[in-house]
DNA sequence: ATTGGAATAAAGATATCATCTTTATGATCG
DNA sequence: CGATCATAAAGATGATATCTTTATTCCAAT
């Protein structure tokens, strides 16, 4: 498990990051077992005591394995008599924050959020149009309908908006489009919407209720059409609302 | 802080996971101190010892804060003098293996992968035939070329033909693409690749070597026409692949 | 059925040693 | 005298052991 002497500081060449410590190694052979279908989710891994002993590492250790583990979403832990660690559910949530703050890393721009959620967007429309069921369309009609109540409530209008975005990739009944539109309205929608005024609002219920009636007459080419022209009216607003406090953060322009 | 007594164990409703402990709390504040830019990459965030003093807690608390910052891809920690944790730039190979993890677990099918894939290919193609510069075009014109030296050796091959996709959507200047691309290869690219002949790698490197031509001619929709063929083509193989072993892992057929 | 207590397990703290990395010192050689 | 390489010291994480505290569940008794 430990290098050589003789080869401890020289002629190593790349040694990209921590992947020797203890903690590291218990991480990736419970990713490997998961991957391998070994472990499923809800299996009990156990606790920290017993995987220490396990692994025949401290409990530090397995502590350092569990959380990171669980920063990652594979396991959860939960404490008191017949607590421990179990191999999670799948959880688009915490992998929205993860993706929300990779991209905020790297310093991406609105732009270039907006050009992949419409890709995925568009993709999801069509697909809708071919798989959706009659519950689905229930759901398109129950948002819109919610929608034009709260229109001239701005957050409660942008948040059953969004809503019924998520719903049309639901209706796709491809959970891969799902996730990664949860992650990217994650990072892309603006909590507070300054430019939605009560017209822009009206223009976006329209569209939504096409985009439902296509979906509906199984117009699979016309939903795309029209989600790709909806989500590029709302990447231009988007952008030209970042451009207007640009001076705040220069890091993205 | 902390829970209200009166109201310890009735009547909670929604409470997700452990928001309570000082471990959380402190990875808490630094991804908000993040998102409000007053922390940037590079930045020093301090040792152990000095967050365990700043957050007035054990070394053990501040070490459990690190270890789940590090895997959220938030900070590097470097041992030795001088080391520590600091704020990392931005890590898509993290990012890509906590999507695959959590598309693992949600138990997604290849089919819904490859068309999620297709859609983010497809709009790649098209971007690159817009944004590409001429050294974009030379990494794909090595990449093609590696792939034909490498035509008989199946590992080696699907590795290059792999690289060549990727290179296509860093084409596109759009990082969102790219790291979704990163994901989704890292869930749907088999190591083993049987039923790869000589006759299929052959067209498939006849594909490659027409997208290029048509990404450097500024082709935008012949780009996304034959990237939509090529990737529909592999998906169909993929699909076909787990099909013939849907015995072994029943949950996702 | 509700309450109370025991058992269980994580949360947190402290002390200690090992190991790795950087840095600075120093010695040797040109 | 200067440059380079070996070495020692310092600083930081890696790891272990042991302890107390707190939260949760389970079960039994009323």
């Amino acid at each position: 498990m430990r290098l050589h002497p003789a080869m401890k500081s020289s002629e190593r060449k790349v040694i990209p990051f921590r992947t020797a410590t203890m903690s590291t190694q218990i991480v990736a052979q419970v990713r490997e077992a998961l991957f391998a279908k070994e472990l499923r989710p809800g299996d009990f891994l156990g606790t920290e005591k017993e995987l220490a002993e396990r692994f025949a590492v401290s409990r530090i250790v397995a502590r350092d394995a569990l959380r990171t583990l669980e920063a990652q979403g594979v396991v959860e832990i939960k404490v008191g008599s017949g607590g421990g660690a179990r191999i999670a559910q799948g959880n688009a949530r915490l992998f929205a924050e993860a993706l929300a703050v990779q991209l905020d890393l790297a310093g991406v721009s609105v732009g270039e959020i907006m050009d992949a959620q419409r890709a995925i967007e568009c993709r999801a429309a069509e697909l809708a149009a071919v798989n959706s069921t009659a519950e689905d369309h229930a759901r398109l009609h129950e948002l819109i309908a919610q929608a034009e109540r709260r229109i001239d409530d701005v957050a409660g209008f942008t948040r059953a908006s969004r809503e019924f975005h998520l719903a049309v990739a639901e209706a796709s009944h491809n959970r891969v489009l799902v996730v990664q539109l949860i992650s990217l309205q994650h990072v892309s929608w603006p909590a507070h919407n300054p430019t939605l005024t009560p017209s822009v609002a009206r223009r976006v219920l329209d569209a939504h209720k096409e985009l439902a009636s296509l979906i509906e007459m199984r117009d699979a080419a016309g939903a795309r059409r029209l989600m790709d022209e909806h989500v590029k009216m709302i990447g231009a607003r988007r952008v030209a609302e970042h451009r207007d406090k640009r001076g705040e953060n220069p890091a993205c322009c």
